[in-house]
DNA sequence: TGCCAGGCGGGGT
DNA sequence: ACCCCGCATGGC
């Protein structure tokens, strides 16, 4: 096994507000979080993982590699991961009155979205389709278990996310083996258009948007999780049949469909769609269709935390 | 056990 | 622009 040592370290000034184990313990793997450090995979091809952790009012990161990378490139890439330049005011200032998101600006003050690559991004879109959380995420897990580079960095195993040309590599046996279905054939094809288009340049948020008119299983819903996850785009949530059930009894809207739900969400939080999206799911733990409406009735919405239930802010803790 | 779940595309109307 | 179905899994 490849091991990566450290090649530089530097600090910055954590901005305020921001809430570190929030940020670093949503929808996360134990691999990358263990409650005190995030190990963040940066890029592959250079691998690049970042060792990140707060220390008084400081995040100390220490970047592994084998190969050196420009300090000014891995900044970047931190800032806009952890959303360190993201102004959430104008969010809060719609949430504060909010009968789904009110206590996001209370209890989850400062948690902000945390990004990973655009192509990890779409694998976790796609572990969603027709899938509860549980299932999906699941999905998510084997693939990074059975096919993800496994490298140690800091005295821990962190499997990186496999590339297009690994995925293509590792074959459709091994995706299926890995539990996604029916998905796998569509991640084994983007994989492929993406290795053919790409020459080996790590997927872009271009090259994930063009995957919808390429190939088959890639609609509006996936695209739309993979941009923000994997790109930080709000502007156009993705909305499942699930969303529409939640808003419509959250707001007392009889919402036909998706495209009305999107509508609503759209008049109503503006460029923040998306992330109303990702934190409709945090307070609700996202809990089934049923539960999740019953939440939602008896105005419980915030996370658990309760570490005997898989829910997006305890499963660092339980995959 | 059978049925359904944070989708999708192809086929019908 | 709608409605309906099958698709592969896992969980209840």
């Amino acid at each position: 096994m490849a091991k990566l040592h450290e090649n530089f370290s530097f600090t910055f000034l954590s901005p305020q507000p921001f809430n570190f184990h929030l940020t670093a313990s949503a929808y996360n793997f134990n691999w990358f979080y263990n409650g005190q450090s995030l190990y963040l995979p940066l890029s592959r091809k250079p691998d690049v993982v970042a060792k990140i952790e707060p220390v008084d009012k400081e995040l100390v990161v220490k970047v592994f590699s084998k190969v050196s990378m420009s300090k000014d490139e891995v900044e970047d890439k931190v800032v806009f991961a952890l959303g360190l330049q993201e102004e959430l005011s104008s969010f809060y200032e719609i949430a504060f009155n909010d009968p789904l998101l009110r206590y996001v600006p209370l209890k989850l003050k400062g948690m902000h979205l945390r990004c990973c690559s655009p192509w990890l991004a779409l694998l976790i879109a796609l572990c969603q389709q027709n899938a509860s959380f549980r299932q999906g995420w699941s999905m998510v897990y084997h693939v990074l278990e059975l096919l993800g580079l496994r490298v140690e960095v800091d005295g821990r195993i962190v499997p990186l996310p496999p590339t297009p040309m690994e995925v293509v590599e590792a074959g459709l046996k091994q995706l299926k083996a890995a539990r996604l279905g029916y998905r796998a054939e569509t991640l084994f094809m983007a994989a492929n258009w993406l290795m053919d288009y790409l020459r080996g340049e790590e997927p872009d948020e271009a090259s994930i948007l063009a995957l919808k008119e390429q190939v088959k299983g890639i609609g509006t819903y996936t695209l739309r999780v993979a941009l923000l996850f994997g790109a930080r785009r709000y502007e156009e949530p993705p909305v499942d049949r699930w969303l529409v059930k939640v808003v419509s009894e959250a707001y007392g809207q009889s919402l036909k469909g998706l495209s009305e739900a999107e509508a609503f969400i759209k008049q109503r939080w503006h460029e923040w769609g998306g992330l109303f999206a990702f934190f409709t799911t945090i307070v609700t733990d996202a809990e089934p269709g049923l539960k999740a409406i019953k939440r939602v009735r008896e105005g419980f919405l915030e996370p658990k935390f309760d570490f005997s239930q898989l829910t997006p802010m305890t499963m660092w803790r339980l995959l």
